[in-house]
DNA sequence: CTAATCACCTGAAGGC
DNA sequence: TGCCTTCAGGTGATTA
């Protein structure tokens, strides 16, 4: 579910309630939920600094960290809103010393908190992030040149670049004209430039609009996001292209449903 | 190295 | 109503 627009409004919202926090309790209600990687407890560790890489939210702490992934259906609640206690896909509550909450809430299980003294071995495969400062439009056009793979695949995968999901990676594709199924190294550089800063755009917008919510997305206040009403391709299939009034089309490409005008858009 | 398929899970939606 | 299939903002392992 969320891509890395929704992951950083989850982080920036944390920074506001749980920096200087002291866990006080832990509790489990589906074991898989939870990977301690470590003999440390959690109990009496205060966060000190949240950060965020790809779509992994990273609790720094005064020792080790927790990181956390919300895969498809994860939701994490700061408790100020509303008591999620019982809650029938409540997986993991987590309590401070001032008594506050939060609770990690995953319908279909797949979400991650991982306790570790250090986040690199979890971290050891994930690019850098989508819109870091460190990622420049040659860095990322470097990073095409080097790779045979269809752009879709490419995109999604998150050794490279990370924070790219399904929903960002067909709006970026559409608003650039290029097919998902073009190879990385044959799309002409100038294309190339104009993915990187389309994906910039496309990214720092939807982080504007509180990020997207199709079904299950909602920020640590339990609100939706606004970007879905932004969307040009994604989940537009069957309606006519706001560019060429052709009919988009769906098709599975990467594994994952795609959305493609098929007039618009090239495959080089 | 790239691609395809399954596995992990629950629930909503559509076809019959 | 009910049963069956397919699909969903992700990723990791395994197999061609």
């Amino acid at each position: 579910m969320p891509e890395l627009p929704e992951v950083e409004i989850v982080v920036r919202e944390l920074r506001l309630t749980l920096i200087g926090k002291t866990f006080s309790g832990l509790n489990v209600y589906w074991q898989r939920s939870f990977r301690a990687q470590t003999e440390d407890t959690l109990i009496n560790r205060k966060i000190s600094r949240i950060t965020r890489k790809g779509k992994y939210i990273i609790l720094n702490l005064d020792r080790g960290c927790l990181i956390i992934h919300l895969r498809m259906t994860g939701q994490l609640f700061s408790g100020e809103s509303e008591n999620y206690n019982g809650h029938k896909h409540l997986r993991i509550k987590i309590s401070f010393k001032d008594h506050s909450p939060l609770y990690f809430i995953d319908q279909r299980k797949f979400g991650r908190i991982y306790h570790v003294d250090d986040s690199g071995e979890i971290l050891k495969n994930v690019g850098v992030d989508a819109v870091a400062d460190e990622l420049s439009g040659k860095g990322f056009i470097a990073l095409l040149n080097r790779s045979k793979m269809a752009v879709k695949a490419f995109l999604l995968c998150q050794k490279y670049v990370s924070g790219m999901g399904n929903i960002y990676t067909d709006e970026c594709l559409f608003r650039c004209g290029i097919h998902p199924l073009s190879r990385c190294e044959n799309i002409p550089d100038l294309k190339k430039a104009e993915l990187y800063l389309t994906m910039q755009e496309i990214l720092k917008s939807a982080i504007l609009n509180m990020g997207t919510t199709i079904s299950d997305y909602r920020d640590t206040y339990g609100n939706q996001g606004q970007n879905q009403k932004f969307l040009k391709i994604y989940d537009c299939d069957g309606l006519p292209c706001s560019v060429c009034g052709s009919i988009i089309k769906k098709e599975k490409i990467a594994g994952r449903g795609t959305h493609i005008c098929p007039v618009c858009q090239k495959i080089y």
